[in-house]
DNA sequence: ATAGGTTGTCGAAGCGCTTCGACACTTTCT
DNA sequence: AGAAAGTGTCGAAGCGCTTCGACAACCTAT
């Protein structure tokens, strides 16, 4: 293992010396810059990260908390994981994977243990029990998702209210006045998510103003559940024509039973998801959809911690736009043609 | 922050008795344990993990290398994911997340800093350029997947040759003579990633031994695509009967489009997959399935490091026997019913 | 020519922990 | 009873780095 005071000896130079030309933080002359990084190329040199954040009380590291389901939005989850660990290299840091599993005890053992610099907080509830522990500490934070509370923290989501909006009004241009909005299994709204429920919430104001008929139902993923919500759904508002889907694992099953009963996609029946852009263009119908953000989503949430660490930046709650494709699924309304 | 010291001054006793009664490397009497945690929880005290990192050359952390790609067989990806990061706690080590983006790079660099101390790699291609670095360190990794040459690696993977067999077996014994495989995109091939040619392999070596016709067809997921792969494969061999899947984003294609041409699904045409259960039991057809056991695989890594890391074990490779379970998606060939 | 300001480098202290050898004390064996 | 072995604790060194103050050496303005 090659030292710091090795690579000093070799250049002929203080240790001090070269650690500022690995951090820039004091000027150096060009000649010496260059004899040192002449040395660390030739002695393979890498600086020891432990030793590293004894010293400088800087890990270099930020921790992902990543929910320890795999039930449910795997491909989001996965997507925003992979956009974190890339920008938060780009960035200079690595990412430290945490699950939810430990709950607040994760948050603690971190900001004790200076494992990690920051934290993002991934599937969080509205009630969190996580969100005193941040507040209590001035390590940086930033959570995916949107907690009843924001005071105090960071926040970065879709902005879902008007992601449901966005759906009922693209159904609403094209003729359609009965809409079903097949949603997220019970769990995932006893678990208080709040996502689902904000969908719902601006959803239905906007089909109030628009003057629509809404009827949500929760369901669970698969063919079995979706063909008794289905059934539920035709039998009491026989005239539904228009429905909005915010289940991953309710969007294929939705569209085979629809053909199967005959009602095509989109001349009977429109569908609009709320899904990754993945599911979206993959499905036996080209869905329109509002894309969940993920990438930007994990983007914008290492560059927030960065910032911070870097002593700029300051609270606030990010909502992004949401964004509506129009793809195959969707047409005018029966009626209306 | 509270250090090690404060805690020793609060017990009345020494830092380094302290840290004996932390990691229980000497013994340390009764009384004197209990002052020492009773004075830890009071303060609250957490180790430094830099300092613990510098003073022990060990971090207390694994390295995972997932692949960049967001495109193939993500929920496995996400449940290797989780089993590791969930192992790992229990014994006591945290996971690095690393992407793939980085190559050799990111190797040198975590086994260059003391950041981790072991490594896991996912998505290993048959000539992998991160494994000469691998050999040429005394830091412990575990691949999952494998490469073409084993010598002095860790390896754990599903036995593709076996899941092969087992899956064309099965066909055969329901009666199948003329098998179709379904195979990964061209580019999964191209890339050398190998499991996909040890499964045709496998499968392919034992239907000569079982006097079986096999066509194989690498498929990029989705509808078209299946399309026209599926078309191509009625056309050649209009007798085929039995499919073997090995791509999860073509199962949902195939089975919907089976089921528009009229073939159904088991009685006049039976389908095997090799994915992971939740594809197979959340499909339109509950699917007869070979599991990927990524749970498994995720555990065994982290439990092999965690051993060579304590001075236990020692290279190996080990395949894991694949596992058929029967559900709906097969029955006997037609003309044997 | 001299005070004042830059610029580039160095030495030393110290981050919080682990670990080794030492040492006092107790127990066991002959 | 004395030597040998075991127990529990301590002090000090040191892990590899960052960072602060010091200080030559040089440049500019007067």
């Amino acid at each position: 293992m090659v030292t710091l005071a090795e690579v000093a000896q070799h250049a002929g130079v203080s240790a001090s010396t070269v650690s500022y030309v690995l951090s820039g933080k004091r000027s150096i002359s060009g000649a010496t810059r260059q004899r040192v990084e002449q040395s660390i190329r030739e002695l393979g040199y890498h600086p020891n990260a432990g030793a590293r954040a004894l010293a400088s009380s800087r890990s270099n590291i930020i921790a992902l908390m990543v929910p320890l389901r795999t039930d449910m939005y795997v491909p989001v989850m996965m997507e925003i994981a992979i956009a974190v660990a890339t920008t938060a290299r780009l960035h200079g840091y690595d990412v430290l994977l945490l699950t939810g599993e430990e709950g607040p005890d994760a948050v603690r053992r971190v900001t004790g243990s200076g494992l990690a610099d920051a934290m993002i907080l991934m599937d969080v509830e509205l009630a969190d029990e996580r969100l005193p522990l941040l507040r209590g500490t001035d390590q940086p934070s930033v959570l995916i998702g949107l907690p009843a509370d924001t005071t105090g923290l960071t926040c970065v989501d879709l902005d879902f209210g008007a992601t449901g909006a966005l759906c009922v009004e693209h159904l609403a241009k094209l003729g359609h006045h009965d809409i079903a909005v097949i949603g997220e299994a019970p769990a995932v709204y006893e678990r208080h998510t709040g996502f689902a429920e904000r969908t719902l919430d601006g959803l239905r104001s906007r089909a109030r103003e628009l003057d629509l008929r809404v009827l949500h139902r929760p369901c669970e993923g698969g063919y079995d559940a979706m063909a008794v919500t289905l059934a539920r759904i035709f039998d009491e508002r026989p005239g539904t024509t228009g429905f909005v889907v915010q289940n991953e694992s309710a969007v294929e099953p939705l569209l085979a039973l629809l053909r199967q009963q005959g009602r095509a996609v989109p001349e009977d029946v429109s569908v609009v998801a709320v899904c990754p852009d993945q599911v979206a263009t993959q499905a036996s119908v080209r869905l329109t959809s509002v894309a969940i953000p993920a990438q930007e989503m994990g983007r914008y949430a290492v560059e927030h911690l960065v910032a911070k660490l870097d002593g700029r930046g300051s609270d606030e709650v990010v909502l992004i736009a949401p964004e509506l494709t129009v793809r195959a699924s969707t047409g005018p309304a029966p009626s209306a043609s």
